[in-house]
DNA sequence: TTGTAGGCGTTATCAA
DNA sequence: TTGATAACGCCTACAA
């Protein structure tokens, strides 16, 4: 048997410096200390000097639990996004970093992976934290977690897309119409065998999808046989693999519009190796616009989107109705740009 | 002005359901609750079950904070890695989620962005948490980290390097060797000139620097020139263009190990818009074995490194110091694999 | 198997 | 500007 951890032995161990132990060390009450260190103008210059001097010296360092259940506010802030493998939510993620870190909050990163179960397990162990908010990916949740946001008690804002019933904070674009851009895009530049190729199934894929769809329907030129959907999660490879499938069933494919930038990749992948040439034979297009897409050869065509500003966006938004600065079921349209390159 | 938040009135607000409205409810004292809750098997079987309805029925949830205060656990986990833009790292943090998560423990992200004083402020930061352990990614840190470190009366497991010094719990692989693995690799296929593009400058990066000039060395086939570094972040982009400028400078590059496979993407782009042949005309190796590496066209060479084991074994690593069941100073190798593939 | 007592470190309230 | 007091919700230690 190895020396075991501190064993914490309880109470808090002989380490920890508290409050009183700095205000003891000053003389004053620790309700004193507490003041300089969070409304310093509440507290005479002298004071404070000596207070702030102690705190070094002593290494005084505050217990977050302590003021969290002294103070009901966690200072902490939910973010459930579907992957971190995935440039998309990193993005995101550093947008509302950026933002709430200067604030003093804390985030507590839930990975859903693309799953409204996993969600609801998450958000549940996660409410025991008493956040401040919660920033949540998207409209698709289980009735389970509907309830849990709605009992929240605390700003919950929506990210990735609008709510059409306008009853919601959220911050996003329209995904629908995403996807009618990049297929119109494809049209204007004369591709009519327009296929479509989806994986993972997510609300906001789907979205992509019908918008697809609209357009191809529109044009009078939609073939449900240029779809290809599996369920399972994104990758390169299986952006290859899928447009292999998807090329012997559809042959005469002129144009693909993957539902993101992996798949595009790996479709641009696949028609190298097999010496299709794009855009001339098959032209290709992604969406999100990853930083990598325009270093491919060819260059793909993508759809920007502004997932920085959608994470600083949605964390301000909090902030805001944290101070009712904001109306309840504002949204927040930040759109999208179309990125033509050399794939189409 | 707009509805403000709940306001979080004070004292926890109308809301809370706390361990005693439970007891009250059942009629029991809620020291009784918080047993039937952590450790059932000490409460008497038809208790367990009327608490556990009332649980329901009120919909308790517990308080964490109030937990981590009482019993000076937190049961929160501190994680530091330099990126999460990178695969690398989001599947040790996989890892590392998948041994911890069902054990009870929250992971607290932060992400340093290659950057120790970032780092020594997150630290900082994070410590206030008083988590229950630290999983921090290499060795190289500020002196106040190191001192913080020490300080922490918690386990701390370092990822991704062993250490020479045989005094920290660490688990990951030798970069020096990975490095000198690669070159020799190229070295044994016949090329000669082989060059270096390293960027970022972390430690491990220049580890496996090292091991390149220590294989080209012994060779006597170590020439300066054919090195490139800048400190700038990893990027697809910045391979290409790195890869331009190399091969400016030292035109008769017969190889070229890329510190990453982001790198080598870039580099592999590069040469296929400049109608470079590889591996005909130049060879390429990278590092990491990211997903897509497999799918380039040429297929990338490149070294599989085990992180979403090294996350594993990280939290195992802890939570056996946690019970003394691990030898202060244990590292543990997971060992790399070279895989060769077109590009060499 | 269940309960009593007391405190974890901090902050809100109210008073001085 | 500063302080006394009483929580916040839960858990450890000990007792019954």
């Amino acid at each position: 048997m190895y020396p075991k951890m501190p064993g914490r032995a309880r109470r808090s161990a002989a380490g920890q410096v508290t409050l009183s132990d700095v205000a003891a060390h000053v003389g004053v009450s620790s309700i004193t200390v507490s003041r300089a260190l969070r409304t310093p103008e509440k507290v005479s210059e002298a004071l404070r000097a000596r207070i702030e001097e102690a705190v070094q010296t002593l290494g005084y360092r505050p217990n977050h639990a302590a003021r969290a259940l002294a103070s009901a506010r966690s200072h902490t802030v939910v973010v459930l996004v579907p992957s971190l493998a995935n440039e998309v939510f990193v993005d995101t993620l550093s947008g509302i970093y950026e933002t709430l870190h200067p604030k003093g909050y804390q985030i507590l990163i839930g990975n859903t992976r693309y799953n409204t179960e996993e969600e609801e397990r998450l958000l549940s162990a996660y409410l025991a934290h008493n956040p401040d908010g919660i920033l949540i990916t998207g409209f698709d949740h289980t009735p389970a977690v509907e309830a849990q946001l709605a009992n929240s008690r605390c700003p919950v804002v929506h990210m990735m897309e609008l709510d059409e019933r306008k009853e919601r904070l959220c911050v996003g674009f329209s995904q629908f119409e995403c996807g009618k851009a990049m297929t119109r895009h494809l049209l204007d530049k004369g591709y009519t065998r327009i296929g479509f190729m989806a994986v993972q199934g997510d609300a906001r894929t789907l979205k992509r999808w019908e918008g697809y769809r609209a357009a191809m329907q529109e044009a009078g030129l939609y073939d449900e046989t240029r779809e290809i959907y599996v369920p399972d999660s994104s990758s390169v490879g299986l952006g290859a693999q899928l447009t292999a499938q998807l090329l012997e069933r559809a042959p005469d494919l002129d144009a693909l519009f993957c539902c993101n930038d992996d798949l595009a990749y790996g479709a641009l992948f696949h028609c190298q190796r097999q010496q299709i040439s794009v855009p001339g034979r098959l032209a290709i297009g992604g969406f999100n616009d990853l930083a990598a897409s325009a270093w491919t050869v060819p260059s793909l065509t993508s759809i920007a989107t502004p997932r920085h500003e959608i994470g600083q966006r949605a964390a301000t938004m909090f902030l805001q109705q944290l101070d009712g600065q904001i109306a309840p079921g504002t949204a927040y349209d930040v759109g999208f740009e179309l990125v033509a390159r050399e794939s189409s």
